[in-house]
DNA sequence: ATAATTAAGTGCGCCAGCGAACAGACAGCA
DNA sequence: TGCTGTCTGTTCGCTGGCGCACTTAATTAT
């Protein structure tokens, strides 16, 4: 695993706060290294702690009868794990594990709860990436439908690569097959078509992205719908304050 | 159409407030009847108003390369239309239509969420129907990637049972098809399928369920799924008031 | 009564992805 | 040095769903 990375600015929903509050949550928080394949979370455990993804990505897999099933959602640092503490339930509803080596921000459920109280800005954020989140998981629903592994293959690429902050990382077609819900065949496939192309190019899983707009071009039309929901929903101005 | 109907008892989320809440928050609402097919709102509309079926369902709906798109949500009388108001968001993220005619209760949003500061039990309900339909999204996404056509119908048919308490009701399987994201021959072959093992009836949108058993036995795991992820969410103690 | 419209069923060739099995290629380790 | 495990590539027959075009039947409109 050669992959050159570069560091993220922490966590983005953190960073809609001031330093001062910043500093704050932080002291509850842990700073945790997460190594490939962990499982963080099964689903039914209670909720233990929220994760704050600074440079690790985070999968949100569902398994269906009894296979492997496949990955209905990315946490990067542009996100976080364990959003429907917030919305009431304190019961894991997904399986999540780690996609991508790297680091979390990890704070104790209960400690979340009360600073929020206390955030309200946080709070907001969170609230508004749960919009974002869920309009996303609806375009990845008609995506798995529709398109073909190559268009969604070039997709998950560039999420990836997004999350990573760099266009190298290890993965291994395996794993991006289970990420799929495809054969790993399918996955060869579609990557050798890819790197055919000179878009991408990668020996045992040491995968780089050698031209990101001819992977654009190559995938779905869901990955720039997805940058768009992003941007629409977390650059809007702030409903509930001019109330 | 000459479907019997059963009219439902109100609507599920607005049944957790006490007698005398629920008259204060009717007085904002207007009773509306809902027509086949009437498109509610587009996405990136401002969201006006926010909707509670009573005997209606709303189907959400993505659109995919100019295509129809798919379903990717049910809206009947345990739900509500709307519910990213309340995540900060005031523009609507999906396109919502009419799938079944019927009742709701309409509020004006600005009204709505007034309301819910004033109502704190209707604000935890609310989350906790979000969490639902996110997990329920979740499923909804594998289920769409692995199962058959035939499966996935009876569950949909299923679902609309529910909502509609009645298991008889209209609807043309050229409709199915577009709530499915399949082609209308596809319904054809797979309704015919379940009528020839006598689980359901029908001719020219007359539908009617004969075996619910026997449906829910034909239908993959998923619509059971969904029912005990509604059970357990909307059935668990309120966290928020033991802090 | 007739025509037009809508709902449902049939047939045909096609293709993406599946399951299964196997082959080469590179890495780390003894 | 060779062994073993991991990662990637290839082949083959199969099937579910697709696009397209056409038929039949029931309902509605004129």
């Amino acid at each position: 695993m050669s992959s050159t990375q570069v560091k993220s600015a922490g966590n983005s929903l953190l960073n809609s706060l001031s330093k001062k509050e910043q500093h704050r949550f932080m002291a509850h928080c842990e700073l945790v290294q997460l190594n490939l394949a962990d499982v963080i979370s099964h689903v039914g455990d209670p909720i233990q702690h929220v994760y704050f993804p600074l440079d690790s990505i985070i999968s949100l897999v569902n398994p269906v009868d009894g296979n492997a099933g496949m990955e209905v959602a990315l946490i990067g640092n542009e996100g976080m794990l364990g959003i429907t503490l917030m919305l009431g339930s304190d019961v894991t509803p997904i399986k999540a594990l780690v996609q991508s080596e790297g680091t979390v921000l990890r704070i104790a459920s209960q400690a979340f709860l009360t600073e929020l109280e206390l955030l309200p800005a946080l709070r907001l954020q969170i609230m508004r990436y749960i919009c974002v989140s869920f309009s996303q998981l609806v375009q990845t629903t008609v995506c798995n439908r529709f398109h073909v592994v190559e268009e969604r293959l070039a997709r998950l690429l560039l999420m990836i690569r997004d999350r990573k902050h760099s266009g190298q990382f290890y993965i291994t077609q395996e794993l991006l097959a289970q990420m799929l819900g495809v054969r790993r065949v399918g996955v060869t496939k579609a990557a050798s078509s890819l790197q055919l192309r000179k878009l991408i190019s990668y020996t045992r899983g040491d995968m780089k992205i050698n031209d990101i707009a001819g992977l654009e071009n190559a995938s779905c039309i869901c990955y720039q719908t997805d940058k768009n929901i992003y941007k629409q929903i977390l650059h809007t101005k702030n409903m509930f304050e001019i109330n």
